[in-house]
DNA sequence: TGCTTGACCTGGAGTTGCTCCACCCTGTTA
DNA sequence: TAACAGGGTGGAGCAACTCCAGGTCAAGCA
């Protein structure tokens, strides 16, 4: 799979990808005789792993401790799978973060909403 | 109200406020015979709003458009709720959007944090 | 055969939205 | 009178992309 196909599946834009290579973020990514990047399914997998991590707000240094930690380390080594449970886990709070900024904001949209559409020059 | 309270009730760092401020989302803010700001009620709860509306994701310049509507124009003219309406909902539409990616995204960390506290090394 | 096209490559500049910093002014407190 | 706390400004720095110029290479076509 070539990168705009990678891009397709992932949700990441290859102009994203190629910086998150550079990044240290992806594990070796394999090149063609043209030097052109090929992704396989595990390395797409890993690049939506990344989509879902990013969108909701995870840090670049945390995305890359972490990839650090899957691409280099054996979970089933004592210690690894901790590492990477902290990081996780610390993402999970970020996101109960985020679901409760976003219903105070939706309340008060809809409020906002409900004040507009009753206006003389409203909808 | 000096900067540092108008920050602490609002959620928005000092920078932040003269951020905004230069960048054009503020109304005129008052200043006292020494050159400081001065924040009444209206101003922090604008602030408290330009907070949720950041913090949630709505672009600069959107906030931008949303506050010279606020505070230049009228909103019982004819268009102007309406305009007012088209920025608020396409926020709506936002907070949709991540409200999704949140929940995948938490999928994704249940499975994982599952997987890794039951390995040897884990928790 | 040479020419164009299209998909990729690289390095680097530009953008958004803050955040930090150095340096300055002023009222109060010891 | 000196230090300190709280503000002020302009500008540099940073995160995380995004865009762009200039280059390579294989394929399609006149």
């Amino acid at each position: 799979m070539n990168i705009k196909d990678a891009s397709t599946s992932s949700g990441l834009s290859v102009d994203t990808i190629r910086f998150y290579e550079k990044a240290g973020m992806l594990p070796a990514v394999p090149r063609d005789a043209r030097g052109w990047r090929r992704f396989d399914g595990g390395l797409v997998e890993w690049l939506k792993n990344l989509e879902r991590l990013r969108s909701t707000g995870m840090p670049l240094r945390d995305v890359r401790a972490f990839a650090l930690l899957v691409h280099t380390t054996d979970a089933t080594q004592p210690g690894v799978a901790r590492a990477r449970l902290d990081i996780l886990r610390a993402h999970a709070v970020r996101l109960e973060q985020r679901r409760q900024d976003i219903a105070a904001c939706q309340a008060y949209l809809d409020h906002k909403i409900n004040v507009y559409s009753h206006m003389k020059g409203g909808a």
